[in-house]
DNA sequence: AACTATTTATAAGA
DNA sequence: TTCTTATAAATAGTT
């Protein structure tokens, strides 16, 4: 396409080469944009002359980040740095051991006990019986200092008539947070902390029955 | 450059689209390879059909990845980056699961109860003993058939006096699945399964007491 | 950088 | 898809 035909190899005159790399770079990003629009496409182009100036072009739709990116998703190339296998394996490994917790969490709950000896059974027997025991007498305990909180509540009523034990008071009292007058009040302030996905975050137990003990 | 000009926007008609899409990427390949050549450039091409279908072209002097780690050199920009801080809030997400998970195991062990309300307190209560139920079921069915296990065996031998009931065969009988005979658990073998990563992947029912049930 | 003869690319049709 | 072909577009050599 032109006044003659060319051979398609390397110029030798580095002022030719020169220059007919400054048309065909303007011709082939004029091509690679219409491609993108005609066709809606994507299309990244990065040119370095002999000299190593660049010249690159990006559909608009991406950059150069997201078509390297892709790029590397279709192809399964590697393109990045050991760093990045390291996370890799870290990232596997962690969600290894995340899966391994949430066996045990199942087996605590007495699920997928199927593949278990009995010596194993046994030990986990132990363990939820003595998990019980500490868990009810905490929640003794709890109940004893709370009982005692509305004793103490009730007696100041009677000391001092002026006290406003209103039913609003009650109530807002007893509802989140239980102050003990004698006791630590951060054992019952409960901070709910919003994970990042509760589906996943959320630790629940459950209560079959909320009646009082 | 054909029967007639076309206006420079994206082609409405799909096959169309496609058609000219096989066209000139054919084109712009064979610019791209004559530029390389004729001007003893680097060129990257990397281009996406509509339909996600990718064509590359890259200068043999290098490859995709030297391309980019040049145009990162020359632009400044750090194409890496987006990536990595995507993989470690990943990271960062596993590590919280993980937290979770361990505090989730920490509380059904009965540890770690000072934070929660009673209302917490006594559904954990209850999951711990159905669990509790659960396993002791387990236990019992397991036990159940051992005990048939060794009546069967016991009565094979009554039946047959030929019958080798040899140290040799009680040991293989008896070694991974546990008679009950009376209950005695220090007779059998405790296989202990090495953990990928003993402190991060095992799980464990320590037995506090292994005395008796 | 412009010009323009010529080659090349390709739009439309088969 | 592939081939054909008229025509538009790109560009080699020139100025």
């Amino acid at each position: 396409m032109g006044r003659g035909k060319i051979e398609i190899k390397k110029i030798e005159n580095p002022t030719n080469r020169q220059v007919t790399y400054s048309k065909r770079r303007v011709g082939i990003l004029k091509k690679a944009k219409e491609l993108t629009v005609l066709c809606d496409a994507q299309v990244s182009l990065i040119m370095f002359s002999s000299t190593g100036k660049l010249a690159d072009y990006c559909s608009p739709s991406t950059d150069i980040k997201g078509v390297y990116e892709r790029y590397q998703v279709v192809t399964g190339m590697d393109l990045w740095n050991a760093q990045y296998e390291r996370m890799q394996n870290t990232l596997k490994h962690l969600n290894e051991i995340n899966q391994n917790l949430r066996k045990e969490i199942r087996q605590r709950k007495g699920e997928e006990l199927e593949g278990m000896e009995i010596k194993e059974l046994r030990g986990l027997e132990q363990t939820l019986e003595e998990s019980l025991r500490i868990v009810r007498q905490r929640k003794l305990k709890s109940t004893r200092e709370t009982y005692r909180a509305l004793v103490h509540e009730l007696e100041m009523k009677d000391d001092n008539p002026n006290y406003a034990f209103s039913a609003e008071n009650h109530n807002r009292v007893y509802e989140n947070s239980i102050p003990m007058v004698n006791d630590c009040p951060q054992m019952f302030s409960f901070r709910v902390v919003q994970p990042i996905q509760p589906n996943l975050l959320g630790i629940g137990y459950e209560s079959h029955d909320l009646s009082l003990a």
